[in-house]
DNA sequence: GTAGGGTTACCA
DNA sequence: TGGTAACCCTAC
């Protein structure tokens, strides 16, 4: 890829925007044919229109929907910090006086936390606070980082890539995409020597809470967030159909508009053809 | 033809 | 050095 970066300029993006109004998302070969688009956008292919258009708004499905799906499990995660993250042993929260796990500090830990950390110390975070001893799945991962920070758009690709490396490094190791920590990385050392019943924790069945308790062989965590993912996923169809709904009004009005412009169109026509004398107000 | 993940140039 | 945006690759 020895092919310089053309940027977009106002007026490609402005077309795209257009282009996708007309058109709808996923109609990038249109848009792109489109003379009324193509004067600006005859330099792009279909693909760099759906690049762009997944950079401005990540995607058809829309950023601000996912932004939205992500602050509602954020705020579910906010309002029940006890159902989410009830048992999990978690090295940052431990009481340094007592040992005990304060659990009320986990929903401090969170708040905290959300100043956007760096890559590395929201996986590290995650390792501490999952404790996975068979590796920790990339999707779990993201759920729990996702949960706890604000990411930025392209967070899970850059949180791939930020993974291949640790696992380059020798930080990481990778088992059928599952992570784990090299039993060197001076985390784990840490975090046991803060707490040296971490360990054993590790090795314990997860506890299940009576209230509402998890189900189905998941973790109280897993099925917290599984949840919120639905939850979050049912509202954003419904966001979807709401926006087909304005979409479908705004045509209407169109439509409407047209057909008034249509009939004084005709109406003048025919006084004219008449020879009659119209004058226009 | 499109979606989504990966790669890389560029910038602060 | 990390984050972002443009470009590339591949599966469907």
């Amino acid at each position: 890829m020895g092919n310089p970066k053309q940027k977009w300029t106002q007026e490609e993006e402005e077309a795209l925007r257009k282009g996708v109004a007309k058109h709808g998302t996923g109609k990038w070969k249109d848009i792109q044919r489109d003379p009324e688009f193509n004067k600006f956008l005859f330099s792009r292919s279909n693909i760099d229109l759906k690049d762009k258009w997944r950079n401005m708004f990540g995607g058809g499905s829309g950023q601000g929907q996912r932004d939205k799906a992500r602050a509602k499990i954020k705020a579910l995660a906010e309002a029940a910090p006890l159902a989410i993250q009830p048992f999990i042993p978690n090295a940052s929260v431990i009481d340094e006086a007592t040992g005990e796990i304060a659990v009320d500090g986990s929903a401090k830990h969170v708040d905290e936390t959300k100043s956007t950390p760096r890559y590395d110390d929201m996986i590290f975070e995650a390792f501490t606070n999952l404790n996975e001893p068979s590796g920790l799945e990339i999707g779990v991962m993201i759920s729990y980082i996702e949960k706890c920070h604000e990411v930025s758009q392209n967070f899970r690709r850059q949180l791939r890539a930020r993974l291949k490396r640790l696992v380059a490094l020798g930080k990481l190791e990778e088992n059928q995409n599952r992570y784990k920590l090299k039993e060197d990385t001076p985390l784990i050392v840490k975090a046991a020597a803060k707490n040296p019943t971490l360990q054993e924790q590790d090795n314990r069945p997860r506890p299940v809470q009576s209230a509402g308790g998890a189900m189905f062989g998941e973790t109280l965590d897993e099925a917290a967030v599984a949840c919120a993912y639905r939850i979050a996923e049912a509202e954003n169809k419904s966001f979807v159909a709401a926006e087909a709904v304005k979409e479908a009004e705004r045509v209407a009005k169109m439509a409407e508009d047209a057909e008034s412009i249509y009939q004084f169109t005709k109406e003048m026509l025919e006084r004219c053809s008449g020879d009659e004398i119209t004058l226009l107000a």
